[in-house]
RNA sequence: GCGGGCGUAGCUCAGGUGGUUAGAGCGCCAGGUUGUGGUCCUGGAUGUCGUGGGUUCGAGUCCCAUCGCUCGCCCCA
């Protein structure tokens, strides 16, 4: 029998990894909730509907890249893809339409049957947060800062990440500049590579995020969205990056990002990185006032973005320290029972301790380097109420009553909180 | 779904053209030191060489298949 490994494209988060992980979620939601962002969870499965209703049913998305089941009772189910589409459905099954808007902040595992690759696994992890039900320009713009204030508070900095912006328009916008797209994508057809000649059928806006080499110059002479943006479409747009102004975030247009979908209109913005090979980008999102409105609601805007907590956590520089424990021990057998309960009032002042389960003192202390201590304490047989306390990074140590023990620990740990 | 690379100890890896009992470093266990760590010294344990088949007197090494990992393509909600 073969060993045991996790299922493909799934892994284990242990150790620095772990602590990378949830150092990227501990700060964004720190931060989201500056914003006055609110934490929820959703379901981790949903009615198929949920998703195919938001993807529509053409897209390879949909036929090849959800796991979907049938449950016992016969209901097709879904392990989400993404958030965004739960939590719209959520908003509507719990009658917020009513108390908007909502500012969402969410963290959670996520899952799209795909061929795993560099920061892409089929269990994965997602940030993100959603503003719904505010159709003005301020909102996208608070919407990015808030993502741009995660992305700095995690280290990254202006050489690390650009935000790169664009708009797709409203509707009218978006129809006529696609059909001077294929105008153009036909004209130039035999340069085409053939994945994008099978794109300008179901996908043209695809083509100007193509990375084939060849595509490249037809791509460059394609038309950008400006020309065909109506008036309202255009002062939105303006007033978006007014506003990043405002808030202080830098940023790129590029008139070639583009959405699948739909229901996305107007803000679309993508956060990217060179460092990650082909997944470049970190964090990504916009606006999708028609999403709500597909889960039986009413007709909502909304804004929102979300990010890889794998490809953060992989881009972090130094992995957050492990938390440095005090080390109790008993300088003899005799001693045990006094250091078990020094160990347990340590704890209930909030301090971290541990004491072995085993060894003379000689190996006790290795194992208290080991494990990272920070302090070590040792409680001898005798001398009742009096310990020794050694700072391992110095290699000082003293005799202290145990009581002053304790308040010396619980100011040291409250410090580092 | 498609293409490239890689599978040897817990980890990182060595093992020209096939040849006796498969190695190193790190880590782990123990001793040097029966009441004080990081350094040092000594000793020890650990492998279905990914799996199955084939060629051969003989396979970690060559051939085929298969599984897994990995990088990329497609796609990216």
């Amino acid at each position: 029998m073969t060993p045991l490994q996790p299922a493909r494209g799934t892994h284990d988060l242990i150790g620095e990894e772990f602590r990378r992980h949830r150092h990227v979620v501990d700060a964004s939601r720190r931060i989201a909730a500056t914003y006055g962002f609110v934490e929820w969870a959703t379901p981790v499965f949903e009615d198929t509907r949920v998703f195919s209703r938001s993807l529509g049913d053409t897209s390879d998305v949909v036929t090849k890249e959800m796991y979907t089941f049938a449950d016992r009772g016969g209901e097709s189910v879904t392990l989400r893809p993404e958030n965004t589409a739960g939590i719209c459905r959520a908003l509507v099954s719990n009658g917020l339409t009513q108390t908007l808007p909502q500012k969402v902040f969410y963290a959670g595992p996520m899952f799209r049957y795909e061929r795993p690759q560099k920061g892409r696994y089929r269990q994965f992890h997602q940030i993100g947060a959603e503003l719904i039900g505010a159709a003005e320009p301020l909102a996208d713009a608070e919407v990015i800062a808030l993502g741009w204030h995660i992305l700095r508070a995690l280290g990254f900095d202006t050489d690390d990440v650009v935000l790169e912006l664009n708009t797709l328009g409203d509707r009218e916008s978006r129809d006529a500049y696609r059909a001077a797209l294929v105008d153009h994508f036909a004209a130039h057809r035999d340069a085409l590579s053939e994945d994008s000649v099978a794109r300008l059928e179901r996908n043209p806006l695809r083509i100007l995020d193509s990375k084939e080499a060849r595509d490249a110059p037809a791509v460059a002479a394609a038309p950008t969205i400006g020309a065909h943006l109506t008036e309202a479409a255009r002062a939105f747009y303006d007033g978006v990056k007014a506003h990043l102004a405002h808030f202080g975030v830098p940023f790129r247009e590029n008139p070639r990002i583009v959405r699948g979908l739909d229901y996305y209109s107007h803000t679309a913005f993508e956060f990217v990185t060179t460092a990650l090979g082909a997944q470049g980008t970190v964090m990504a999102g916009g606006r999708y006032d028609g999403l709500v409105e597909e889960m039986g609601g009413p007709p909502t805007p909304a804004v929102g973005w979300a990010a890889g907590v794998e490809r953060l956590a992989m881009l972090l520089g130094a992995a957050p320290a492990s938390v440095r424990p005090v080390a109790v021990l008993p300088v003899s057998e005799a001693a045990e029972a006094d250091a078990i309960r020094l160990t347990q009032q340590l704890r209930q002042h909030d301090v971290p301790a541990e004491m072995a389960y085993r060894g003379n003192l000689r190996r006790r202390m290795e194992r208290a380097n080991r494990i990272g201590a920070r302090f070590a304490v040792f409680v001898p047989a005798e001398a009742a109420g009096i310990v020794q306390l050694k700072d391992l990074d110095s290699g000082a140590q003293h005799d202290l009553p145990r009581d002053e023990v304790l308040a010396r620990m619980r100011h040291e740990y409250r410090r580092e909180a």
